[in-house]
DNA sequence: TTCGATTTGTTCGTATGTATT
DNA sequence: TAATACATACGAACAAATCGA
């Protein structure tokens, strides 16, 4: 038998079905906690073989846009369900997002405390080209402190486009159940799944020292971070300032 | 048919034979270079069809433990090959060990310089337990100092265990061709295919803040590295310290 | 508790397309 | 051109997990 691909240049089946799927999970057809089609409905729907529908659907869970389940289906998966595991779960899904841990080996959660919270800020010239969008777009900004084991370790600054989360206030915003990124799932549909991290040492700015306790002009790690939802979308800048003298970035690339 | 996975608690078989071919790359069996057995050879020696090979080999090829090549055949992959790519390549693993650049968009391989190199050295007792050896075990060590355009960025210093490079010598190691971890490679087989890395800023330690021209006690990034080869063995520590002025720690995780 | 329906996971086998030598 | 090797796609059978009747 002869297929598509016979004809050339075109790319392979499992590709165009998976890109499919992945426009279909960035339009939020398919809500975290629900389900996809089995594999069989998908093949008949593409008109394939189910063979070919795992593998686009495999390339997906490679890019943790989607999970199985053995006997449940195929999800968009609940970014505050894998946050919430067991600190010394075996797999590391849990600190996926979460990269500054004790350099002492213990492990723990941090908990976040909402310092500031402004609703409308137009964005900074610098920020805009880094999320996509226009100079001066209205922005979100939250100020968070990150305690773990009590001791506050990072400082967050949080700039989010206001298109992209309408009516989120100080309250939705603090009142969230688990992380940001659960919220930003579970109330805009945003699934976010990549992040692209920019480190440097610098003198903690003087909002860093005083929320984190330390000398003035002390080093602190800056991390700059863009959180990508499906299908490359921004969603998200970050500015962090981590103390560094008990705790530490851990980074494995494998 | 009933296979071998109706006897109970077994693992499926293609795993059995990702590991039997991952032992077999960690013993050295397959140089890089040369091409592993072909799917349908390796398919007939483990008894199996040929997809079952495949889902393995599909794993290590996700690990970056072995590179397919259309038409040629599969192949553990030279690292100096994939670190030796224009800059611009659309593909990032030319940068895959190498997460420093500048902060300006411009990309460029650094150049390196060897400040020391000494044969035979105790280990310090606290980076003994990260290689899983005896403190006080030879050790070699290096000094390299990196360039990017021209500039001090990067002091590297370097910790092998020295009964993994029997023979490696001061002249051996400056005269190598490409990265250290080509020579890792090709001249003792070991394939790094992953990296833990531990960031900190601190303020600069003397020697580094001379060779990167940075004024006593400036902010630096601290990067603490663990190589690791086939197989999880740990083959290298490297302690750098970045200066972050121009330049930046990129990371994406997907 | 047992059973059956549903869904993903594993394995086999076959045919054909495409790149390399 | 022919042989070889990986890539894509199809189809089928059975295993294992889940859930509800």
């Amino acid at each position: 038998m002869t297929y598509m691909n016979a004809v050339n240049a075109e790319p392979p089946l499992w590709r165009m079905i998976r890109d499919s799927l992945e426009a279909a999970l960035a339009a939020g057809e398919y809500p975290a906690g629900r389900p996809l089609p089995s594999e069989a409905r998908l093949a008949a729907r593409f008109g394939c073989a189910i063979g070919t529908v795992r593998r686009a659907v495999d390339e997906l869970v490679a890019a943790r846009a989607l999970v199985r389940r053995q006997g449940k289906g195929t999800f968009v998966p609940d970014i505050d369900e894998m946050t919430r595991r067991a600190p010394d779960a075996p797999d590391r899904t849990a600190y996926y997002f979460f990269h500054i841990r004790p350099r002492d080996g213990t492990r723990a959660l941090p908990a976040t405390e909402l310092l500031a919270f402004r609703a409308s800020v137009p964005c900074p010239a610098w920020i805009a080209p880094h999320l996509g969008i226009a100079p001066r777009a209205p922005m979100i900004f939250a100020r968070n402190l990150q305690r773990i084991g009590g001791r506050a370790v990072v400082l967050d600054d949080l700039w989010l486009p206001a298109a992209l989360f309408p009516g989120l206030d100080r309250a939705g915003f603090a009142g969230r159940e688990g992380t940001v990124y659960g919220l930003y799932q579970k109330r805009f549909g945003l699934s976010v799944i990549r992040t692209d991290e920019r480190l440097r040492a610098v003198s903690a700015p003087p909002a860093a020292a005083a929320a984190l306790g330390l000398p003035a002009g002390a080093p602190v790690l800056r991390i700059q971070r863009v959180a990508l939802a499906i299908g490359e979308r921004p969603v998200e800048m970050r500015i962090s300032h981590a103390d560094t003298r008990e705790h530490e970035y851990f980074n494995t690339l494998a």
